[in-house]
DNA sequence: ACAACATCTTAGCAAGGGCTAAATTTAGGT
DNA sequence: ACCTAAATTTAGCCCTTGCTAAGATGTTGT
């Protein structure tokens, strides 16, 4: 009788973008850490627990259960009391992770957005930004340069 | 002996940065579900659990107990068997959920994304938007708008 | 009125991600 | 070489956010 109802398509699609984000946030943290990893890496030769727990402000005992996990999932290598190095896999993600980000803070100071908010919310931002939306930004960045 | 070093500074910048990611997730949930009870109530009368799980794409029983932990924090109203109803706390607080959600959606399609992917995205951003960039958005918008 | 069905709740489980406190190991200074 | 301080790990706790399965309650059609 009832015609095949717009109301349950629209919620479909909903839940579909609800799950997307939970996806998202499974892989933040990952992300946020082997950006992190990377970076001390270059900037300081080695990535150690006890610095990652002071980029990221939390305790050493947290980072540690959290290098057990990237452990597990293959984008990290340890040994007991020893410092931290990245998998390809792990690097590869860096990579990708750091090039997205700087995207999007760039793309927000290019939007007129001060650089110390830009910081804040790139942080936040960047894991949800899809490909389609991060070429928008790059597109916009590279044209406000251009316009200089 | 040593001079204060900024490195220690950046690293502190870099873990408040953190720190409000993390305060930003512990809201994400509950905007998500009072900006969706909002709609609910608006578009149907009324928000029940199995309409909201439906749309969120989780089962009758986490929503359950995410109501639950709202109605504790005071967003949301109900009674055992009965429809979900806002608080005035928690219609404030679906209210300008459903502003930033908007002007990040109008945001991205007015960049060029499309709309679909604009409705993906914005479900990830919108809650990481802070004030100064939503304004810089919705002024983005506006100039999209003129120039038509 | 009441049986069947839908909805809601409860109970119990798991993983993620945070903490403190108490080992344990490593590294440095004398 | 050894003692101490720093770093790391472990153990045990908490809350959130998801699940399934089973029980309780409401609603509806005949």
């Amino acid at each position: 009788m009832c015609p095949p109802d717009d109301l349950n398509a629209e919620a479909r699609r909903h839940a579909e973008r609800f799950q997307r984000v939970r996806e998202a946030h499974q892989t933040e943290l990952a992300e946020d850490y082997v950006e992190l990893i990377a970076h001390l890496i270059e900037e300081t030769g080695e990535a150690r627990v006890v610095d990652l727990a002071g980029w990221l402000g939390v305790t050493n005992a947290t980072v540690n259960n959290t290098i057990q996990r990237l452990q597990r999932d293959g984008l990290v290598t340890t040994k007991p009391y020893r410092s931290i190095f990245l998998t390809d896999a792990g690097r590869e993600l860096a990579e990708q992770s750091r090039k997205r980000h700087d995207i999007v803070r760039e793309f927000l100071i290019a939007l007129g957005v001060d650089s110390q908010t830009a910081d804040i919310d790139a942080e936040g931002i960047e894991h949800h930004v899809s490909s389609a939306t991060l070429k928008a930004f790059a597109k916009f960045v590279n044209k406000a340069r251009r316009s200089t």
